[in-house]
DNA sequence: TCTGGGGTCCTAGGACCC
DNA sequence: TCTGGGGTCCTAGGACCC
C-alpha cells in the first residue's frame, strides 16, 4: 500500500485508486437447480419460497431469464406466476392442474427453495472469490464486493474480472455478472448493467458519465417510495440528482439525501471490509390466510421463538432484546420488543417474552407472525473458556427440553437483578457482562 | 404485486440523566 | 419551582435490499 513517498498535501492516496469488483450471480437459485438437473438448461425455471410441488402457495424467490419473459418476477405470488407460466407437469393428463390446451413452449419448471444446496454451491464460489482478492465482503448468498487493488491494474482489470468469471463458470458451473469501478456503489451498478453473464468496467474519471443517464431507482438505496418522491422533485436520472442543489434532498430525506446526492455524483468513500457480526436473528412465517384464533398464533410464536433461540445458541450469540412481529390485514406491520438489563442465552425466556409481547394481538386477525432477538453479543469464545470448567463447550449442546434445571449449564443461570421487575426476566445469564448499573450477585461466578 | 423470509439502517419521540 | 441544553437508551415504524 505505502509503496513510495507521499507528496505533502496529496492525501486520500488510497481513496483514489481502489479497484472494486462487485460479483453478482445470475438468478442464482435457478442456476443451482440447473446444476443438479441439467435438463432444466434453457428452460424457464421458477424457484419458489414456501412452495410445494403441485401447490399454489408461496412466492417467487428467483425466476430464470426464460421465465421472466413470461412476466414471472421475483417476489411475485406463485399463484400469479402459475397464471403467466403454467408448470410443465400440467401437460400430464393425470396432473391435478392438467390443461389439454397447453403446449410445452408455454410452460416451465417450478422447484421449492433448497437453501442447504444453494449454500453449498455458494461456498464454492466464495472460495474462488477469496482466492482472487485480499478483501471480500459477502453481501448475501449470491453477491460480494472484492477489493482487488493489489491484484490488478485498471489497464487489465477487465481481463482480471474475466478470469474470475471463467473460473466460477468452469469450477462451479454458474455464471456471474461483474462490475468493476473505483467505488462500491458504482461497482454494484456496473455489475447490474449487463446481466446476465455481464462484465462492465467503469474506470476512475468515468463514473459520473456512466451514472448520469441511469434512472434514479437504479441507485442502490432508492426504492419505489424514494423514486416517486425524487420524480416529484423533478429528478429522473442520476445525472439530474448529481447536478441539483443537495439541500432540498437533505431536508426531505435526511442523511440518506446527502448520501444519495454523493452516490449520484460517484462519491463513495466506503472501503470494502469483511462483514462483521450479525445484528439480529429473526424467524417469521405467514398463515395461508389471516388467523383470529389465539391458539394457532401462540403455537407459531412458540415455534419461532424456539427456532430463533436455537439459532442464536448455535451461532454463539447472547441477546439483550426480544421482539415479535404481527402483520394484520390489510398489511400492517406491528412490532413490539423488550430489552433486558443484560445479555442472555435463554430459550425459555425468549418464549416467555415473545408470548407476553404478542398478547396484544391474540384476538386480532393476523396473517404473519415473527420473533426476533437483537442487541447481540458474540462472546462465545470467552464464554466457553470461562464456562468450560465443567468440560461442556456451550449451551448449544444441551437440548432445551432437558435442561430446565439451571444447574446443568452455568450460562443459563439466572439471577434476580431487580426487585421491581414485573419481568423476573431481568436477569443476566453470564457473569461476563459487567452490568453497567453495577448489579451485584452476578459476580458469584467463581 | 393483495404480500415470503431474513436482514440492515434511519428517524422520531419519550424517558432519564447530568 | 421553573427552566436550559446535551447525551444516551429504548421503542415503533418505515424504507430498502436480496
Amino acid at each position: 500500500m505505502s509503496d513510495g513517498p507521499r507528496l505533502p498535501g496529496v492525501e486520500r492516496e488510497d481513496e483514489e485508486d481502489r479497484i472494486v469488483l462487485h460479483v453478482d450471480a445470475d438468478c442464482f437459485y435457478a442456476s443451482c437447480e440447473r446444476l443438479r438437473e441439467p435438463e432444466l438448461e434453457g428452460e424457464p425455471v421458477v424457484v419458489g419460497m414456501g412452495y410445494e410441488p403441485g401447490e399454489t402457495i408461496g412466492a417467487v424467490a428467483t425466476a430464470s431469464y426464460e421465465a421472466r419473459e413470461f412476466g414471472v418476477e421475483s417476489a411475485q405470488a406463485i399463484s400469479t406466476a402459475l397464471e403467466r407460466l403454467p408448470r410443465r407437469a400440467a401437460l400430464e393428463p393425470e396432473a391435478d392442474d392438467y390443461d389439454p390446451d397447453l403446449t410445452r413452449e408455454e410452460t416451465g419448471f417450478y422447484r421449492p427453495v433448497d437453501m442447504d444446496f444453494y449454500e453449498s454451491v455458494a461456498s464454492e464460489v466464495r472460495d474462488i472469490l477469496h482466492d482472487c482478492a485480499d478483501v471480500v465482503r459477502e453481501v448475501s448468498i449470491d453477491e460480494a464486493y472484492l477489493d482487488v487493488t493489489e491484484r490488478t491494474a485498471w489497464e487489465v482489470a477487465d481481463g482480471f474480472a474475466r478470469h474470475i468469471k471463467d473460473r466460477i463458470r468452469r469450477e462451479v458451473g454458474v455464471t456471474v455478472s461483474v462490475g468493476a469501478a473505483p467505488t462500491m456503489s458504482a461497482a454494484k451498478i456496473a455489475s447490474d448493467f449487463d446481466k446476465p453473464d455481464g462484465l462492465t468496467v467503469v474506470k476512475p474519471g468515468e463514473v459520473r458519465e456512466f451514472l448520469a443517464p441511469l434512472e434514479v431507482d437504479l441507485l442502490h438505496g432508492v426504492g419505489p417510495v424514494t423514486a416517486r418522491e425524487l420524480r416529484e422533485m423533478g429528478l429522473e436520472t442520476a445525472g439530474e440528482v448529481a447536478e441539483t442543489d443537495p439541500e432540498p434532498l437533505v431536508e426531505r430525506f435526511g442523511e440518506r439525501g446527502r448520501e444519495l446526492y454523493e452516490r449520484a455524483r460517484g462519491e463513495d468513500d466506503r472501503r470494502v471490509e469483511p462483514k462483521g457480526d450479525p445484528k439480529s436473528f429473526s424467524r417469521e412465517s405467514a398463515f395461508a390466510e389471516p388467523v383470529s384464533d389465539s391458539e394457532p398464533k401462540y403455537e407459531q410464536i412458540e415455534t419461532l421463538a424456539a427456532a430463533v433461540a436455537d439459532r442464536a445458541q448455535r451461532e454463539g450469540a447472547l441477546y439483550r432484546t426480544v421482539g415479535v412481529k404481527a402483520v394484520t390485514p390489510p398489511y400492517d406491520v406491528n412490532t413490539r420488543e423488550r430489552s433486558l438489563p443484560g445479555p442472555v442465552d435463554d430459550p425459555d425466556l425468549v418464549d416467555r417474552i415473545a408470548t407476553e409481547l404478542f398478547a396484544e394481538f391474540e384476538d386480532e386477525p393476523v396473517r404473519k407472525v415473527g420473533v426476533r432477538v437483537a442487541n447481540l453479543e458474540f462472546s462465545a469464545a470467552d464464554q466457553a473458556s470461562l464456562d468450560g470448567w465443567d468440560g461442556t463447550e456451550s449451551a448449544a449442546e444441551t437440548g432445551s427440553e432437558t435442561d430446565t434445571d439451571a444447574d446443568t449449564d452455568p450460562s443459563l443461570e439466572q439471577s434476580e437483578t431487580r426487585g421491581d421487575a414485573a419481568d423476573d426476566d431481568a436477569a443476566s445469564a453470564s457473569g461476563l457482562e459487567e452490568p453497567s448499573d453495577g448489579q451485584a450477585s452476578l459476580t458469584d461466578f467463581s
